[in-house]
DNA sequence: CATTGACGATTGGTTGGACCAATGGGACGA
DNA sequence: TCGTCCCATTGGTCCAACCAATCGTCAATG
């Protein structure tokens, strides 16, 4: 059903690649502004093709993280500049969390959410409300893990009864991004039991049954806000006590 | 001062194909879950190298846009899971404009630009405040076009304001993204002249100075409001009445 | 007849090497 | 001192070959 293409084969060599310099790049080793090596030199340093480099180059300027002239190098780019699917790898790398942007994303997150979540609540159709409670009910089974997988289903779910493209685009590549592993990890350190939002999801559908739509409505706000900001919390807390080295 | 990065060189030939390539897509040549030619044949189609195509096919799968397995080939994928950076393609190919996408698009924007502004008016400085106000006086000179380029800096500098990573990382994207050619084409047959918002945005600074913060938001959802739906109604108008062949 | 397994054609992945084209800086001359 | 030219460096493109995964075919097997 929701069964998605196969994963594509294994893994690439310019994957690696540009995951080394994507990493090089987040950790400061190579500074906005700065010149990454040549072409040549990363192929001779990494023992791939020049090829391979060349094509590991070309993801990173896709993720608007270098610009690439001829004659000149990759030039490092501000991170301001960087696309929204180099995230997961700003926010953690080196096994560390950058807090700043993660209460950035949200701050972002959740009104975008909230808005989205609105039209849902105008925009559905019975079919599509019937599988959100059944996508409920999966929230009370299975470990945690699975618990939060069930969760991403229904930000899809909620991007689909909005009938909105954009929001549905939005919607999917936020779950790819959950699904990232860095992220993974994060979510197992700091990550809530979404069952701990059953209350406040079975409020969400009781008004939404009895029409009371802005009242739903308040309870996405307030839903959203303790999840993301709970989870926040959390992360800081762990973050500036303890040492998390594992 | 703005003066951003020269541009990268000259058309690169991957580009071009990956244009084609991507047209052939929106177009609906190439249906979703369907397969693009062999590397080899379009690579002899196009008359340039194997290595041309598959670097623009590289391209494509950072667009979300293919799905690349090897011994397989390149499906397309829905364009429900494209990447953001592939919308204005999406939006207008072909020379024609995808109403519905553009409706969703306002409908994602608006909102969106509405919390940046909550937070820039939080959380501005003085000086922020000036620059403001010195890009408010731009808006009175210049070619409708010139001033359209203010109205994008003016994105900018909100997003800074608001103090938010994530939010000058969608800025500069949403700039650019504007910046593309196709939508140049369509602002300039169906933008309103940006002098329009002239009484919102000295009813916003006026409120903002006198510290009614309320009111400022207020008058810059109205802004936000009148300003793209009164675009979009525009072009709805256009296109559904006369056949806009050039 | 249905199932399984091997095989081969097809398709993407990688390599090495050669040459073209833009850039930037240094040498050199006015 | 300044401007010009030149060339080393760097990315862009091409070619040709071979590796590796995939899928459909078809024969052997039960």
């Amino acid at each position: 059903m929701t069964a998605t293409l196969r994963p594509p084969t294994r893994r690439r060599i310019h994957e690696d690649v540009a995951e080394q310099l994507r990493d090089s790049i987040f950790a400061g080793r190579f500074a906005p502004g700065q010149r990454l090596p040549a072409e040549r030199e990363l192929a001779a340093e990494f023992r791939v093709n020049r090829t391979s480099v060349r094509e590991a180059i070309k993801v990173l300027e896709g993720l608007g993280l270098v610009a690439v002239r001829q004659g000149d190098g990759a030039i490092v780019r501000e991170r301001t500049e960087a696309s929204f699917d180099a995230l997961p790898g700003m926010i953690f790398h080196d096994d560390r969390i950058d807090l700043g942007l993660l209460g950035d994303l949200v701050e972002v997150l959740s009104p975008m959410l909230l808005e989205m979540g609105r039209l849902a609540i105008d925009r559905h159709t019975p079919e599509q409300f019937a599988e959100l409670v059944r996508l409920r009910d999966a929230l009370t089974v299975g470990e945690t893990e699975d618990r939060h997988a069930v969760l991403r289903e229904i930000l899809v779910l909620l991007s689909d009864m909005s009938r909105n493209t954009l929001w549905q685009m939005l919607a999917r590549r936020t779950r790819s991004f959950l699904e990232a592993e860095p992220l993974g990890a994060a979510r197992r350190r700091y990550g809530r039991d979404p069952a701990r939002l059953l209350p406040r999801i079975d409020a969400c559908l009781e008004h939404l049954e009895h029409g009371r739509r802005d009242v739903a409505v308040d309870q996405l706000q307030a839903l959203l806000r303790e999840f993301y900001e709970g989870m926040l919390a959390e992360a800081k807390k762990a973050e500036t006590g303890i040492s998390t080295d594992e």
